[in-house]
DNA sequence: AACGCGGGGGT
DNA sequence: ACCCCAGCGTT
């Protein structure tokens, strides 16, 4: 039998019941494609579920407040995808009427959607024979026909691409897509796969070989840096504190945050005599407390947060920039933060 | 072509 | 610790 049609069969008698797997909603599979980049299917499914029930059409999406979006994808993480979600909602519901671009090219076009998202929509809702190539297709192809290609290659991406192009099946481009996924997530995963009773155990390259655990090989690891946070949680009068959004390029982009002093080297030396510090509580009597003596390490996929929080007592209103607010405590917890700080609020402000 | 971007789960 | 996850946009 035919590699593709070995999948589906597979596929057919093993695939899990997801919602979005009930719809060919463009919509509802765009969104769903744009949760699980790089997210897990256990993490992601209730934040699709909240997302259809908040936003039921692209309409309703378009129509929210950024901040709206971003609270509502708080804790999901890359919040680009949040960002740009939003900006595609906007386009389709104004410039296209609600109607979603029915073919893989065009699909590429909006932001957000890459090659793998315009390939998963497209064979999805369009029976259009374009297909994905994310991480499970990348690990069932290496093994399988013994490829030592890195993945994470201009030579790679290209080798792989154009091997999934031929083995595409033409008559049902949504159920092979998909079943390639899922045979790479549930049988074909990255540790211990179940290659005795794997369908296509009898003719694995990487099996016969022995080099299930080494593939697919991928380049180097990003080393981790490390920063130092030290967050200024006001509290004005006990009632209110300050949050700012944070700007420019960098994590959490569009998230809201308390002032914040980043330093090189963690010691309450550079902290205090911080110049940003030292010109927030200019002129003003302040009493600062430190909330815990170890720092909470957060830990992101590319660097180590090490961070603490400051409780900065004041009677008077603090000059603020341009880009601060005054909050209520009761309030905080409706803005969207990193989880980081959402962990704080709640446990700080009791909300 | 290389890099930055979250948070969680598995080993 | 380290790897991986239905990747994408920027530089």
């Amino acid at each position: 039998m035919k590699f593709s049609k070995k999948l589906i069969s597979w596929y057919l008698q093993n695939k899990r019941t997801m919602p979005w797997r009930e719809t060919k909603n463009p919509y509802h599979i765009w969104l769903s494609e744009i949760i699980l980049q790089q997210t897990r299917v256990a993490q992601g499914l209730p934040y699709y579920l909240s997302f259809i029930d908040t936003f039921p059409t692209v309409f309703d999406l378009a129509n929210a407040n950024e901040d709206d979006v971003l609270k509502l994808w708080q804790g999901l993480g890359y919040y680009s995808r949040a960002r740009n979600l939003h900006i595609t909602a906007k386009y389709v519901a104004n410039e296209l009427q609600g109607v979603f671009p029915s073919n893989y090219k065009d699909l590429l076009a909006l932001k957000g959607v890459g090659d793998y998202t315009a390939s998963a929509i497209a064979s999805i809702c369009y029976d259009e024979p374009v297909p994905v190539v994310d991480g499970n297709v990348y690990r069932v192809l290496s093994r399988f026909f013994g490829i030592k290609t890195p993945i994470n290659t201009t030579a790679g991406v290209r080798e792989f691409k154009e091997l999934a192009i031929e083995l595409m099946d033409h008559d049902e481009p949504a159920n092979y897509n998909q079943a390639i996924m899922e045979f790479g997530a549930l049988q074909c995963k990255p540790k211990s796969p179940y290659c005795i009773v794997c369908p296509l155990n009898d003719s694995c390259e990487g099996l016969k070989n022995g080099w299930i655990d080494t593939l697919p090989v991928k380049l180097k690891k990003q080393k981790i840096k490390k920063r130092y946070f030290n967050y200024l949680v006001y509290s004005i009068n006990g009632k209110q504190t300050i949050l700012q959004q944070r700007k420019g390029n960098g994590i959490w982009k569009g998230l809201y945050e308390f002032p914040l002093i980043e330093v090189e080297e963690n010691d309450r030396d550079s902290i205090m005599s911080n110049a940003f510090f030292q010109k927030m509580i200019n002129g003003h009597e302040y009493k600062i407390t430190q909330y815990r003596e170890e720092p909470i390490v957060h830990k992101l996929s590319h660097q180590h947060l090490y961070t603490r929080f400051y409780i900065v007592n004041v009677n008077k209103l603090p000059a603020l920039t341009k880009e601060q607010k005054i909050i209520d405590f009761a309030e905080t917890h409706t803005y969207p933060v990193p989880i980081l700080l959402g962990n704080f609020i709640e446990e700080f402000f009791k909300v």
